[in-house]
DNA sequence: ATATGAAAATAGTAAAATACTAAGATGCCA
DNA sequence: TGGCATCTTAGTATTTTACTATTTTCATAT
């Protein structure tokens, strides 16, 4: 079982954004910076949170990202399941359709009781939380324009 | 995040020798048939839980395979750790020893609770607990020598 | 209008993990 | 000693992961 470095770079992501957009839209290369990870691959995964209507970009000279909506009404869950889907087993698909062999499956009530448990945690986490917990370890940047912080 | 066909085929395994092996030493060949999984490759995940001393072989005619346990005193957890290890993300190694950017990491309290989660789940499962669900669900096999259900 | 900065879209690629398959050695029993 | 079944070790095709590169589109400042 594991969480993949797209997902995990997705979260940080957001709680970057969400934690400098008051200040105006981030850019990908300023995120890619602070967070050292490669700016191409920060591009690609941040389109699918684009599609996903998570967060907006904007183009052109002081273009860049905020999200959509407030980081407190994110959840950790929903990011998750746009990059990787939240499923502990190949038994279970994205909206809690389970495999045809069910019927004779001894273990899927097991797998179900996990997915619903890693979900719960995952759901009523949200970006606010995670961007508050590093407020409370002291980790956020103060500075401008490029602060040597890491989240 | 997903757990693998390995892993799963391991549990599906284990629960086959619990509900077989009363009637003597149980064979991969015919787990292989009864699961429908390659002999080869049930020889292969076999040999892990043998080493682990979950099971015992023993070669020859009549030879096969038992439980070192009870079914009741085997949990999931000892199996899922042996075959692929429990682990929501690369930050949390096997003992639980965090990764060196725990104190610049938003994330790691979530993902710590994740993973604490899942192992409950895990640990307090047993093969006995599959084993009875299996029966409730009433897809044990009786019959002799190779019964065509599946677990 | 035009140069520029940044997102958006698409394609490619190396490395690792997964999911097997194959071949033979070892040991036990009749 | 013949055959059965475990045990051991290699090999391989497919898929996933984790990127990198290229080009296009678009908004803005000049």
């Amino acid at each position: 079982m594991n969480f993949s470095n797209k997902t995990r770079y997705a979260l940080r992501m957001m709680v970057d954004i969400a934690a400098n957009q008051e200040r105006g839209k981030v850019k990908i290369k300023d995120i890619s910076a602070r967070q050292d990870i490669s700016q191409k691959y920060l591009e690609q995964i941040i389109t699918i949170l684009t599609k996903n209507d998570l967060v907006k970009g904007e183009r052109g000279p002081q273009g860049g990202y905020t999200l959509t909506r407030p980081a407190s009404e994110i959840s950790v869950a929903e990011i998750v399941n746009v990059i990787e889907g939240i499923s502990a087993v190949p038994c279970i698909k994205e909206n809690g359709v389970v495999c045809e062999r069910k019927d004779v499956c001894t273990t899927i009530g097991m797998w179900q009781r996990i997915n619903e448990a890693v979900n719960k945690i995952m759901s009523e986490t949200t970006i606010q939380d995670l961007l508050d917990e590093a407020n409370a370890k002291g980790i956020i940047f103060i500075g401008d324009p490029m602060p040597e912080y890491i989240i």
